[in-house]
DNA sequence: ATGGTGGCCCGGCCA
């Protein structure tokens, strides 16, 4: 079972690029973020053309998240399914395949003294909330997505310049922290121990090219998908070419 | 390295 999650960056100008990669790359199932769009304006139509059932949970211009699968989905749920709802469509929950999946836009913080930095690490809690009132640590659990949170040094390209900024501060990584104490694992780390494995590039500055890149968008299993976990990759030639998001594809290939 | 891009939708916000 092969699982991608990917930060499309609007699914309205991305679809092509996605439909092309999914026909060539024929992923079970894709968690999808930052589609930017309403429901009414999913293309479901585009993707059970090709052979995949789909569930949406968006907003409109901003955030946005989906699944798609072709092993199944079901029990479909949007939102957080404990605690307060969020205002915004960040979350959505799915089975596919007999494995509980939910992709993830976490928010992007801002800056350190911003309201909305405040707002990313109680969402962090509600995370964990949610994944704890979704399953036990001994379920088949894959919550993928953007993180917006580098896990570790080794997950940026430059620490100092990072310093003081969002996505590597010790109060967001450790809400991370506790999310692998609960019981997941960030699997395509264990198995890619080496530097310079991004998954984001900004846009400006030549940013990809120059290796500028942080590994933000994150595959977090519990161990019955760890343990099972064949091969894993960050897909980084769908960042080139023509009109690409500023996100890259994360995989997992899980024995079933 | 604090914006030289690219989304949103059409002036400025957001990433």
């Amino acid at each position: 079972m092969l699982l991608a999650t990917w930060n499309v960056n609007s699914l309205k100008a991305r679809l092509p690029r996605v439909q092309a990669w999914i026909a060539d790359v024929q992923p079970d199932v894709v968690l999808m973020q930052e589609t930017k769009m309403t429901d009414k304006a999913f293309p479901a139509l585009a993707f059970s053309e090709m052979g995949y059932d789909s569930a949406h949970f968006g907003q409109g211009q901003w955030n946005g998240v989906a699944i798609v699968s072709k092993v199944g989905l079901s029990d479909v749920q949007t939102n957080f399914a404990a605690g307060e709802p969020d205002a915004e469509a960040r979350i959505i929950t799915a089975t596919c395949g007999g494995v509980k999946v939910v992709s993830v836009y976490v928010p992007n913080g801002r800056a350190l003294d911003h309201e909305h930095y405040h707002y990313k690490l109680r969402w962090l809690d509600s995370l964990l909330a949610h994944v704890q009132a979704v399953a036990k640590p001994t379920d088949a659990l894959v919550v993928g997505g953007d993180f917006n949170i580098a896990p570790s040094d080794i997950d940026v390209w430059d620490t100092k310049a990072l310093e003081g900024s969002t996505h590597v501060s010790a109060p967001e990584r450790e809400k991370l922290q506790a999310l692998c104490d609960w019981g997941l694992r960030d699997v395509v780390r264990e198995q890619h121990p080496e530097p310079k494995i991004y998954s984001w590039w900004d846009y400006r500055n030549g940013s990809f090219h120059r290796g500028w890149g942080m590994r933000i968008d994150l595959m977090l299993t519990t161990s019955k998908v760890a343990d099972d976990t064949t091969w894993s990759a960050i897909d980084r030639n769908a960042r080139k070419g023509e009109q690409p998001s500023d996100h890259a594809p994360v995989l997992i290939e899980v024995a079933t």
